[in-house]
RNA sequence: GCCGCCGUGGCGGAAUUGGCAGACGCGCUGGAUUUAGGAUCCAGUUCCUUAACGGAGUACAGGUUCAACUCCUGUCGGCGGCACCA
C-alpha cells in the first residue's frame, strides 16, 4: 500500500484551453484553441491540486520502508530563488517521487535558515524589524518552490527564526552547557557527574561551580573579534577582507573580548574516525579530515636554564613523572618528529606565550618587547603570506636539551603560532624546512639527524632515511626512531606521546542582534556587576525571545546590540537575585546544526523530538547540497549530533548517511577582456557600440562586453588561428562561464524560466545540462532544447490539430509489437537504474530516446505510453498528471506503481558484433545473440577474410556478445 | 607551496568501469510540408583525404595490454580547498 494518503476522486477537470501564451514570436490565429502543450496553464492546476490534497503529505510515522532525503535549506535572501537552488532540489524532488512510486515512506520537508546578516544590515539601514523583511523573503521563497512543484510535506516547513523552533535550539544550547566531556570514556556526560577534585570541593560551592563552568561543552573566554569603528560594529570573519570591512573597506581591529565557545575539539578524534562509515564524496572527506587536522607526535619538557642544573632535576623528574601541566621551570613543545630530537638546535616561542616575560633577559627586554608589539599589530594575512622573510629575536634564555643535555638558545618568532600545540617548539633545521629558513636568517647551527640520499642536494630533509648524529637512535629509520624516541623519553618523565588537532573550539557568539540569545543569566552581585557566575534558563521558561529594540543601529560600541534591551528584558530577577541576560546571540550555523530533527517532529511541544519519530525516520538516507558547506556546516551538525547521542537524545552517532554535493551552474559563457586590454581598444569599443562592464576583484577583475542590452552577440566574434577574435579587428577576447552576479550581468532567474519555459522545462533543463555534482554554464538554448522534447511528449500523445483536447489518433488501445516493448522495457531499465545512481542527465537522454521512436511510430500503444508517462512523472510531474489524466486514468500518478522492466522482453533478435582484427575495427556481424562463440569465430573470419589472408591467426579473443578480435602475424 | 577534482566535436555532455569513442541535446547544413516560420517532420554533422577505400583522433609525451577516454609514469592547463599547524 502506498504509504502517503490517496487522493480522493476530485480529479482535476481538463478545461479547455484559454488564450494560451505563445512561448514567444507572433500569436498563432489557427492555434489559438487548439490543445497545445501549455505549462503556464497546467502547473498552477496542478499544484493546486497536490496541495488541496495535500498529497505529499508524509505520514508521522513510517508506514513502509522509510527515505528521509533532505536538502540543504536556503537563507531567503532578499534576492528571492537563484536558478543554482533548484538543481538540487529537483534532484531531491525525483528521488522522492520515485521512491514514493516504489512504496516507501518518504519524508521530503522544507525550511529556511533564517537568522543571518543581510536581514540585519537591511534593518540597520531601514530601521525596521529584521523578522518584518525575513518573513517577507521567507513568503517569496515558498512561492517560489511551490511553483516549482517540488513534492515538499509544506505542513512540516520551519525557520531557524520561528521562536517555537529556537526555543529548542536554546535547550540543545544548555544540553551543550550541562554536559562534560570524559576522555576516558569518549563520551560527553552530564555535568552534575563530572568529578570534583578534592582540594576543588574543599574551597566551597562558588570554586565548584567554576570549575564545573571550565569543563562545560559551552564555556566562555576571551576570543578576538573583529571590531570596526568605523562602522562602529563587530565584523564576522567573512565580512572581513585582506584586514578591511567588506563594505567601505574600513580597517578592522582584532580585540579580546568575552566570547562563547564550544568544546568541539573534544570531539575532534570522534569527528575524524566517524567519517569512514558515511557515504559522502570521498574530497568531502578529506576536507573534514584536514580541517581536523590529526597528527601523532610527542610532548617534549626542556628544561629552562640555568636556574638548576639538568642531572639533579632530571633524576627527580623520573620520580615523580611527567605532570600533566608543565611547570614553570620548562618549555613544553609538541613535535611530530621526536626522532630528530638530537638535531634540536634552538627553540622558538609564540610571541603570545605566557612565558615571553619570564624568559627575556634584561639585554633582551627592549628588543623583545618590541618584537612582540609589531607582532600583535599583524593581522594573520600578514604573518603568513607576506612574510616569506623569517623575523624573531632572541630571549637571551637557554633550554637543555633532554638528549644530551645541551644548552640551546630560546628564541621568540612569529612564525610559531600560540593556538597550535602548546605555542613552542624545538627548531630542528636539518628536517624542518621553516626552521632552516629561520636559522639561515639568524645564523643558527644546522645539524641533519637523517641521512640524505646521495643526490640530496636541497636543505631541510623531510624524507625518510637512517638517523645520524643521534645517539642511540643511529641508523634507525623515521618510524623506529620516533617510536625508540618517544619510549625513551617516557622512561625519563620527559616527554609522552601526543596527539594534536589543528581544530580550534568553536567561536560560538557573535555581537549582532539577529541571531538566536543564549539562554543564560549572569549573576550580579550587589553593585550590579557580573560576579562571574552562571545561570542556566530553566528549560521551562524557554524559549528567550528577542526584545523589542528601538532601533537597530550600531552603538558604536564593540559589545552586542541587545545590550540596548529594555530592562526588563536585560534584568530579570530571580528568587530575589538580580540578573544579566546574555546579550551576545547565536551565530548562523547554530539553526542548521539540527533542522533536520525538527522536521521529523516540527510541532512538538513538549519535545524537541519524539525519540520513538527519531528513531523511526533518523538518519538522513540522502542530503543534497553546495560543496561550500563541505567543512563548517557538516562538521558543526555533525558535532551537535553526537552531543545529543552521548546524552540520549539521538540514536545515531551520524546525522547524514548519504551526502552529494551538487555543482554550481554559471552563466551564459561570455566575452570578456583584461582591464589593459580594454583601456586600450576602448574608443575602438565604443565605436562599435560595445562596452565594458567591469566584473570580478583585483587580480582576477576583467571587463564583460556588452552590446546594447546583452552580452556581446557569438556572430561578433571570429576565430583565427585557433584564437578568438572580435570580428574584423585584431583585439583578441576570451570566453568564458562565471559564477552568476549581478555585476556581470549573467543572472537567470526562475521565474523568467517558468514563465517563459515552464518549471517542468527548468527542472528538466537542470537535470539534463550534466552531471549533479559537475558546475555547468548555463544556456537558454538548451533550455528551449528540453522544452521541444516536452513538446514532442506532448504530441505523441495529444492530438495537437483536433479542436479540443484528445489523443492523438495514433494512440490506440492495442498491445505494444515486440520492437515497441523492447523500446519500452530498455527505457524502463536504463531510466530507473540512472535515478538509482543520480543519473538524471542520462535518464532524461534514454527518455528521448523513446519519444524519438515513438513519434516516428504511427502506431502508439497506450500501455506504452502510460508507463513511459510513469517514468517520465519525477522530472517533470505536472506534464506527466495531465498526460496520465489525458490517458484515462484518475487520481494523481504521484502513487502508481513504478514501472519494472522485463528483462526477457529485452532480448534482440540479432546484435552487431564488431570483427577486429589487431583492434582496429574491419568489418560488423549480425549473429544472434545466442551464438556459440565457434559459430561467431567462424562468422568473423569469414568477414575479415581478406584481412586474414596470408596472415598467421595467432590469438583470437572473443568477449561473448561484444566483439571478436584476430590477432595476426 | 601542499591536497583534491577535472581536461573528449563548434558547445553541454555519453561511453555497461579495459571491449565499436562521440549516446542524448544545443548549434549548424540540406530536404519535405507550409502563405509564412524562431513551428513540425526527415536526413546529415570529430578531423584529414577520397569517386570509393583509407588514415588520424579523447590536453601533451611515454608505458602496460590482443585491446586504453578508462590503468601506470611524467609534463602542461583549468577549478576548488588549505596555507608557517612544528
Amino acid at each position: 500500500m502506498p504509504s502517503g494518503p490517496r487522493c480522493p476522486r476530485s480529479r482535476p477537470r481538463s478545461q479547455p484551453l484559454e488564450s494560451p501564451v505563445p512561448r514567444s514570436g507572433l500569436p498563432l490565429p489557427r492555434a489559438f484553441n487548439m490543445p497545445r502543450y501549455n505549462p503556464a496553464h497546467i502547473e498552477p492546476r496542478w499544484q493546486t491540486y497536490w496541495e488541496e490534497n495535500e498529497t505529499f503529505k508524509a505520514p508521522e510515522m513510517p508506514a513502509a520502508e522509510k527515505v528521509y532525503v533532505l536538502d540543504m535549506f536556503p537563507y531567503p535572501s532578499g534576492e528571492g530563488l537563484h536558478v543554482g537552488h533548484p538543481e538540487g532540489y529537483t534532484a531531491t524532488d525525483i528521488v522522492c517521487r520515485f521512491e514514493r512510486m516504489r512504496d516507501k515512506s518518504v519524508l521530503h520537508p522544507m525550511g529556511f535558515d533564517a537568522f543571518g546578516l543581510p536581514a540585519e544590515e537591511y534593518a540597520i539601514k531601514t530601521n525596521t524589524p529584521p523578522r518584518e523583511s525575513t518573513e517577507k523573503n521567507i513568503e517569496t521563497f515558498t512561492r517560489q518552490l511551490k511553483m516549482l512543484g517540488f513534492s515538499y510535506d509544506w505542513s512540516r516547513v520551519l525557520a531557524t527564526t520561528d521562536v517555537e523552533y529556537f526555543r529548542w535550539t536554546q535547550w540543545i544550547f544548555l544540553v551543550l552547557f550541562d554536559t562534560w566531556f570524559d576522555h576516558e570514556q569518549q563520551k560527553g556526560r552530564p555535568i552534575g557527574e563530572l568529578p570534583i577534585p578534592n582540594d576543588i570541593q574543599a574551597e566551597g560551592e562558588k570554586s565548584v561551580r567554576l570549575y564545573q563552568d571550565e569543563h562545560r561543552l559551552a564555556f566562555q573566554a576571551d576570543a578576538l573579534v573583529n571590531w570596526c569603528p568605523a562602522l562602529g560594529t563587530v565584523l564576522a570573519n567573512e565580512e572581513v577582507i585582506d584586514g578591511k570591512s567588506e563594505r567601505g573597506s574600513h580597517p578592522v581591529q582584532r580585540m579580546p573580548l568575552r566570547q562563547w565557545m564550544l568544546r568541539i575539539t573534544e570531539y575532534a578524534e570522534r569527528l575524524e574516525k566517524e567519517l569512514d562509515d558515511l557515504s559522502w564524496p570521498e574530497g568531502i572527506k578529506t576536507m573534514q579530515r584536514e580541517w581536523i587536522g590529526r597528527s601523532t607526535g610527542a610532548e617534549v619538557d626542556f628544561l629552562i636554564a640555568p636556574d638548576v642544573d639538568f642531572e639533579p632535576w632530571q633524576a627527580e623528574r623520573a620520580k615523580t613523572g611527567f605532570p600533566r601541566k608543565p611547570g614553570d621551570d620548562v618549555l613544553r613543545v609538541y613535535t611530530t618528529r621526536p626522532d630528530t630530537l638530537f638535531g634540536a638546535t634552538y627553540m622558538v616561542i609564540a610571541p603570545e606565550h605566557p612565558f615571553v616575560d619570564r624568559l627575556t633577559t634584561d639585554e633582551q627586554r627592549d628588543a623583545v618587547k618590541d618584537y612582540c608589539e609589531q607582532a600583535a599589530g599583524k593581522s594573520d594575512l600578514d604573518r603568513t603570506e607576506l612574510a616569506k622573510e623569517k623575523t624573531g629575536v632572541f630571549s637571551g634564555s637557554y633550554a637543555v636539551n633532554p638528549v644530551n643535555g645541551e644548552l640551546i638558545p630560546i628564541w621568540v618568532a612569529d612564525y610559531v603560532l600560540i593556538s597550535y600545540g602548546t605555542g613552542a617548539i624545538m627548531a630542528v633545521p636539518g628536517q624542518d624546512e621553516r626552521d632552516w629558513e629561520f636559522a639561515e636568517v639568524f645564523g643558527l647551527p644546522i645539524i641533519r639527524t637523517v641521512q640524505t640520499p646521495d643526490d640530496f642536494d636541497g636543505k631541510a630533509y623531510l624524507e625518510d632515511g637512517p638517523a645520524i648524529n643521534s645517539g642511540f637512535l643511529n641508523g634507525l629509520e623515521v618510524t623506529e626512531a620516533k617510536a625508540k624516541t618517544i619510549d625513551w623519553l617516557a622512561s625519563k618523565a620527559l616527554g609522552q606521546a601526543k596527539v594534536n588537532y589543528k581544530l580550534r573550539d568553536w567561536l560560538f557568539s557573535r555581537q549582532r542582534f539577529w541571531g538566536e540569545p543564549f539562554p543564560i543569566l549572569h549573576e550580579l552581585d550587589e553593585s550590579g556587576q557580573p560576579n562571574g557566575l552562571l545561570r542556566a534558563v530553566d528549560p521551562d521558561d524557554l524559549p528567550v525571545d528577542l526584545p523589542y529594540l528601538e532601533d537597530y543601529k550600531p552603538h558604536g560600541r564593540p559589545e552586542p546590540p541587545l545590550g540596548k534591551a529594555p530592562d526588563d528584558w536585560l534584568y530579570p530577577v530571580i528568587d530575589g537575585k538580580k540578573y544579566r541576560r546574555e546579550t551576545n546571540t547565536m551565530p548562523q550555523w547554530a539553526g542548521s546544526c539540527w533542522y533536520f530533527l525538527r522536521f521529523i517532529d516540527n510541532t512538538n511541544s513538549e519535545a524537541f523530538i519524539d525519540p520513538e519519530k527519531e528513531k523511526a525516520w533518523m538518519p538522513v538516507d540522502l542530503y543534497i547540497g553546495g560543496a561550500e558547506h563541505a567543512v563548517l556546516h557538516l562538521l558543526y551538525s555533525r558535532f551537535w549530533h553526537k552531543v545529543l547521542y552521548d546524552r540520549g537524545y539521538v540514536s545515531t552517532r551520524e546525522p547524514f548517511q548519504r551526502l552529494v554535493n551538487q555543482g554550481m551552474i554559471l552563466g551564459e559563457p561570455q566575452y570578456h577582456l583584461s582591464p589593459a586590454a580594454y583601456e586600450a581598444s576602448k574608443e575602438r569599443l565604443s565605436s562599435l557600440a560595445i562596452t565594458g562592464v567591469e566584473a570580478g576583484s583585483n587580480e582576477k577583475a576583467t571587463f564583460v562586453l556588452k552590446h546594447g542590452d546583452g552580452d556581446l552577440p557569438e556572430d561578433r566574434t571570429e576565430k583565427r588561428k585557433g584564437q578568438l577574435f572580435l570580428k574584423d579587428t585584431d583585439i583578441t577576447l576570451t570566453a568564458r562561464a562565471d559564477k552568476m552576479a549581478k555585476s556581470r550581468g549573467n543572472v537567470v532567474n526562475p521565474d523568467t524560466i517558468v514563465r517563459d519555459y515552464g518549471a517542468d522545462s527548468l527542472r528538466l533543463y537542470e537535470m539534463f545540462m550534466g552531471p549533479l555534482e559537475g558546475s555547468m554554464p548555463w544556456s537558454m538554448s538548451g533550455v528551449n532544447g528540453v522544452r521541444n522534447f516536452l513538446d514532442r511528449v506532448w504530441r505523441v500523445i495529444v492530438d495537437q490539430d483536433a479542436e479540443a483536447l484528445a489523443l492523438s489518433p495514433s494512440v490506440e488501445d492495442v498491445p505494444p509489437t515486440e520492437e515497441q516493448a523492447r523500446v519500452l522495457h530498455k527505457t524502463i531499465k536504463a531510466v530507473t537504474h540512472d535515478i538509482e545512481t543520480l543519473g538524471f542527465n542520462t535518464a532524461i537522454a534514454r527518455m528521448m530516446e523513446f519519444v524519438n521512436f515513438f513519434t516516428r511510430e504511427s502506431t502508439r500503444p497506450k500501455s506504452a505510453l502510460e508507463q513511459f508517462v510513469l517514468l517520465l512523472s519525477p522530472f517533470a510531474p505536472h506534464i506527466a498528471e495531465e498526460l496520465w489524466h489525458l490517458l484515462g486514468n484518475g487520481d494523481t500518478l504521484a502513487y502508481e506503481p513504478w514501472p519494472t522492466h522485463d528483462p526477457s522482453l529485452l532480448v534482440e533478435d540479432t546484435i552487431e558484433i564488431p570483427v577486429q582484427v589487431l583492434g582496429k575495427v574491419r568489418a560488423k556481424i549480425q549473429v544472434s545473440p545466442e551464438i556459440s562463440k565457434d559459430d561467431l569465430i567462424a562468422a568473423a573470419k569469414e568477414a575479415v577474410a581478406e584481412w586474414l589472408e596470408g596472415k598467421e591467426i595467432k590469438k583470437t579473443i572473443v568477449v561473448p556478445g561484444r566483439m571478436v578480435n584476430f590477432v595476426v602475424r
